[in-house]
RNA sequence: GUGGCUAUAGUGUAGCGGCAGCACUAGAGACUGUGGUUCUCUCAGUACGGGUUCAACCCCCGUUAGCCACCCCA
């Protein structure tokens, strides 16, 4: 027997109600805002996301599916899509046309790490880019869209926290001051954060172990780092967030794994879900367009990790009743009955009326089992007598009622009920 | 990738080194052609591969998968 592979899953017809409503939530809203709609390759050229996520990355380094195609180039399996829709943005002159562009995806990732509760091989975003723009009122639009869309899914308990990382100048800076900073302290650290200090400097503000915390303390305030412009955009948006009334904590050691963001960064926890508790992620990447070859301009964006939602949903809300579709069944005995049933149910669905009919030819005690497990409405009978006076029987299933109608007003009768 | 825990019908669960039970679901039926309640019957299981033993679902090892934490991230 075959199975899926580790880490991803089927969506069974029961699941689709609730993707289908964070992605029904999700269009309306986002046409709200004016997001356009972008839809790109599933496989992309593997050095697209090692330059703009960075080699360092762990993305890139080990959970990237990537393989060689039949003419020997690099392909692998899109493990985000902030550089794809750069690259298409780029690719198709968006940039010439609009100059101004906001963007959003609906679609698979793919990351090989360990699977965990929240945390898949094939997992699922919906994500929005926001190209053309460095203003911290955009940074703000986007940060509000985020709550408005997770309160539209039905996540009300959810904290935004928020950072700045500076530009790019700043995060060399910054990099810089930790290594010196630290640099007598390695020793003193766990095994992760010298590995830390080497590869990601950035990431060792990120440790949970107490210790660790201790020795980094000291350089929590790295706002003291940012240069004046990049320091004055972040108090601007916190300005603007705290205008519109969106709560929100400043966390000085939230850093982003991915290398392409600079400014501001921002990640949204929400209850719940264990150790994989954010929901969503995102926030400037002001570089990535020029490094793509682009003319420079301000970007900003996120993701939402779809699986997130859905697990947090389930814990705090029971999933709603499987929605009523007001079926019509026919029920027939005997082959020149279920001929007849068989041109009814064609009518029937022609007028858009929905109805089932069975294949096997039960018994109809079985076929009446059928229909309530169906929750149909009604049910059409037709056997012998039926034929005979050319009518047919429609029993109303709620108040178990029934009447005998001419065969040729049956479509018309039944679209009153 | 590292560590820990787990694995019994489709689902949820008992059990014992010696015939694997229960509930739900599914299918059939309870006087000729009528659903929901009730009753009866039926289908269906020890994840996989080794080992110990007269005998393994049970003990041991490995594999695989799931879960939890780390790591990382949505």
């Amino acid at each position: 027997m075959f199975k899926s592979l580790r880490g991803t899953q089927d969506i069974l017809p029961e699941d689709i109600k609730a993707w289908s409503l964070i992605e029904d939530i999700s269009r309306k809203k986002l046409a709200v805002y004016g997001y356009r709609e972008i839809r790109t390759p599933i496989i992309e050229e593997a050095g697209l996301f090692t330059r703009s996520v960075g080699q360092d990355s762990d993305i890139v380094k080990k959970q990237m599916y990537s393989f060689q195609d039949q003419g020997g180039r690099n392909i692998c399996l899109r493990p985000e899509e902030t550089a794809a829709v750069v690259r298409a943005y780029l690719e198709n002159h968006l940039d010439k046309k609009e100059g101004f562009s906001k963007l959003f995806y609906i679609g698979p990732m793919f990351r090989s790490e360990r699977p965990q509760a929240g945390r898949m091989r094939q997992f699922h975003q919906v994500g929005v880019e926001a190209i053309g723009s460095y203003s911290p009122y955009l940074d703000a639009e986007i940060i509000i869209l985020l709550d408005e869309l997770l309160r539209g899914y039905g996540l009300s308990e959810n904290t935004f926290k928020i950072n700045s990382l500076g530009c790019d100048k700043d995060k060399e800076a910054i990099k810089k001051f930790l290594k010196e900073t630290f640099k007598g302290e390695v020793d003193s650290l766990c095994d992760d954060c010298r590995r830390r200090y080497e590869t990601n400097i950035l990431r060792m503000l990120d440790c949970k172990r107490p210790s660790c915390r201790k020795v980094l303390s000291s350089a929590s305030s790295l706002e003291s780092c940012l240069c004046k412009d990049c320091s004055d955009d972040f108090d601007k948006l916190r300005q603007i967030l705290d205008d519109l009334g969106l709560r929100y904590e400043v966390t000085p050691n939230l850093v982003r794994g991915l290398d392409y963001y600079t400014k501001v960064v921002f990640e949204v926890v929400t209850k719940g879900l264990g150790a994989q508790d954010a929901v969503a992620a995102g926030g400037r990447y002001d570089n990535l367009i020029a490094e793509f070859g682009g003319t420079a301009t301000g970007a900003c964006g996120f993701a939402i990790g779809i699986e997130r939602v859905i697990e947090s949903l389930s814990k705090v809300a029971p999933p709603g009743l499987e929605e009523e579709r007001g079926v019509v069944f026919i029920a027939t005995l005997g082959e020149e009955a279920y001929k007849e049933g068989f041109k009814i149910l064609k009518n029937l669905r022609s007028e858009g009326i929905p109805a089932d009919i069975d294949y096997q030819q039960k018994s109809l005690k079985a076929q009446m089992r059928y229909a309530d497990k169906l929750k149909a409405r009604s049910v059409v009978i037709i056997g012998e007598d039926e034929l005979k006076s050319n009518s047919a029987l429609i029993k109303d299933m709620a108040g178990s009622t029934q009447k005998s109608v001419a065969l040729p007003e049956l479509t018309e009768e039944l679209k009153k009920c």
